[in-house]
DNA sequence: AAGTGGTCTAGACCACGCG
DNA sequence: GCGTGGTCTAGACCACTTT
């Protein structure tokens, strides 16, 4: 464990443990320094972790302060697909998937936007409704490159695609742009979240990259209105 | 402007233009320390300023490369509040605020939650209906505490509360919260955005938060299901 | 083995807030 | 004016990837 981190660590703990009191000064940088035999550079890296994570900020001139609303900046919990962080969500929860198309094909020419692809290259077409204590809580339309993710096949898909992805090809995720809009139910939503007409549907259209920054899936998810939510986090940089 | 934040700038040009073409390497740190004339950690904080925002990545024992979707990343047109960077989207456009309630009165329940106040302390209940060229477009249901946010009154809500905030009353955003979910029309929605009771609302849940962490505002907003919809990037930090 | 990015140090000067 | 955080330097060692 890195230096800065170990710090970054004890002072969250004194954060959260009320020694460094809501809305109180930290001792000074240099102070810090002492106290944790380091260098300042390496006290304001752990100081800036704790600031990204909404336990601090600081005033130049002033000091740094723990923020009057420490903590409580909650984590994701999108019912929706299996992005790092949210299977972890469901756990302890019976998540089974019904696969309703699983297809090999050539990708639209939205599919060649959104992955950047060639015409001529080959893309999964994949359709699942994911059901929750046996309850359908979403249905799920992903399309990837199989030159990116090669290998993807039943076995696969009734697990977690983002585990084979991980742990058997060996990738790490980067990032994730979501727009996320309410829309009428189609016929599909109807019959498989059992939706009257004037249920609507909560979607969320994505694309989800590799940490070099290739796209490796573009997905459409419609959730029932009653049955999830997405929680946005976002902070504001001065 | 500061030595990082103009060699950053640099090099997001550079790659803008195609200097450094997409997934190429840049040149090592020390190359870069040469001919910036800067410090290894001067140049280190430059390429951090742009792996946050998605330019590019590093791998620790080989190098420093463009991602193969630098700049695809888009900024929020959340068409919903005023939040700092959202008024300007609609630039050119013209937004009409119609108050339908303005009152002053102590919290309720979820308010004394959301906002961390005290039962008897007092809070704005502001309701508006946005109009953009003349088509309504949202209904904005939004709670402040007037211990905070002092001398509000029907001109400011008029145009913009977020301008005044931070023009008037010198104050700095922090963060926010929100929860973006789908919902069945109310009689309100249906009255102001002109809704059938088929046409779902995009509904945002959202607390507001300065630079120290205080909440300043607690809102419900919601969005014809045809005129809105959120956009958000996260990143992976591995 | 060589080269790369990641971490860390000790010390300096600057910008800002506050009394 | 003093103390605070913000920026920057020159140099060192370590961890990792690549050859």
């Amino acid at each position: 464990m890195h230096k800065y981190k170990r710090i970054a660590q004890t002072i969250r703990e004194r954060i959260q443990e009320g020694f460094y009191p809501l809305k109180s000064a930290l001792p000074d940088q240099m102070k810090l320094c002492k106290e944790f035999d380091a260098s300042r550079i390496t006290i304001k890296r752990a100081l800036e972790i704790l600031i990204e994570e909404g336990y601090l900020y600081s005033r130049q001139g002033s000091g740094t302060y723990v923020m009057k609303n420490a903590g409580s900046v909650n984590a994701f919990d999108s019912l929706a697909d299996e992005y790092p962080g949210v299977t972890e969500q469901l756990a302890g929860k019976e998540v089974e998937s019904e696969i309703l198309k699983f297809v090999i094909r050539n990708p639209l020419a939205k599919e060649v936007e959104k992955l950047l692809v060639e015409v001529d290259d080959f893309i999964y077409d994949i359709k699942r409704v994911r059901y929750v204590n046996g309850e359908s809580i979403v249905i799920e339309h992903t399309i990837m490159p199989v030159s990116v993710i090669p290998g993807i096949n039943k076995e696969v898909l009734s697990h977690s695609i983002y585990g084979y992805i991980r742990n058997e090809l060996n990738l790490s995720f980067g990032g994730i742009t979501r727009r996320i809009t309410a829309e009428k139910p189609d016929e599909l939503d109807r019959k498989y979240l059992l939706c009257t007409k004037e249920d609507p549907v909560l979607q969320v259209e994505q694309v989800v990259h590799l940490k070099d920054g290739t796209p490796f899936e573009y997905s459409i998810t419609k959730h029932r209105f009653d049955k999830g939510g997405i929680n946005v986090v976002d902070r504001y940089h001065n």
